[in-house]
DNA sequence: TTGCGTGCAAAGGTTTTGCATGGCA
DNA sequence: TGCCATGCAAAACCTTTGCACGCAA
């Protein structure tokens, strides 16, 4: 299965990635990120690095708007039980993680009575964070 | 509020969108059909009546993966969204309209507990519906 | 006549690919 | 040494924008 080498670069990338599982990086981040530290790293390679980790299950790609860029985010090796979804924020643009077993619930439910397995990893609610709801209540 | 022309370009997009509901469409395919119709239109025209159709919320956009077209689907003037959720199958690309008052719980909960309001009518669910799992399963 | 609508082409942004070079095993 | 990985630049892709002309009201 592992056929490829062990480089400098893909170890600096999942490096960063894992330091902080669960935050987002687009891959300008990434390679800013690297850079800044001294390892500037080229965008193909941080590509397809990425790529790489995605088929491994190890990291998670999410679209958020179409026409910016794509997140990345570290999940692990092993707990793919905790799968966590994401409510994003159309007003501030923030991007909430929630990880909730309600949630599951529904998935279940889907499943059950429409025969959709659910992918939360794709899956993006769009709402109203609080803040937002508050500003605007506001006015 | 109705400050704009009724175009002929405009009233070719607005019916073929209608004349499907529920059916999505690619920029790109709008472009094709009316073309093949004998009725080509730029680009840059079908962008821009798309645009006004969803600040309007008679249309709908979705965006399926990254890096390939945004889906346009027609959802009426006036029977609001607000009572049913999308799933989107991320294989065959269909998109299911479900309404369940499972889900309105779902918001509730949301709401409750993180604080969040969902917005149904942006909101879509990514998975795989039955019979693209049936076939992969056959495998 | 007024000024929005149209369409072409060019620009804008992200991601992918080609190809020669560099580095791991 | 063999072969994958790298990185630069160019290509590919979708979408937006600028501008002159056309058309609805």
């Amino acid at each position: 299965m592992e056929t490829s080498y062990a480089t400098k670069q893909g170890g600096l990338i999942l490096a960063l990635l894992k330091a902080e599982p669960g935050r987002h990086f687009t891959a300008d981040d990434i390679m800013k990120m690297l850079s800044d530290g001294g390892n500037a790293v080229g965008k193909a390679t941080v590509y397809r690095h990425l790529d790489k980790l995605i088929k491994q299950g190890r990291v998670r790609k999410y679209i958020v708007d179409e026409g910016s860029s794509a997140c990345f985010e570290y999940i692990g090796e092993e707990h793919s039980c905790h799968e966590h979804y994401h409510l994003k924020c159309s007003v501030c643009g923030k991007l909430l993680h929630v990880r909730c077993e309600y949630l599951d619930e529904v998935a279940e439910h889907i499943l059950g009575h429409h025969g959709f397995v659910i992918s939360p990893e794709k899956t993006v609610l769009y709402g109203i964070c609080e803040n937002c709801r508050e500003a605007s209540d506001e006015k």
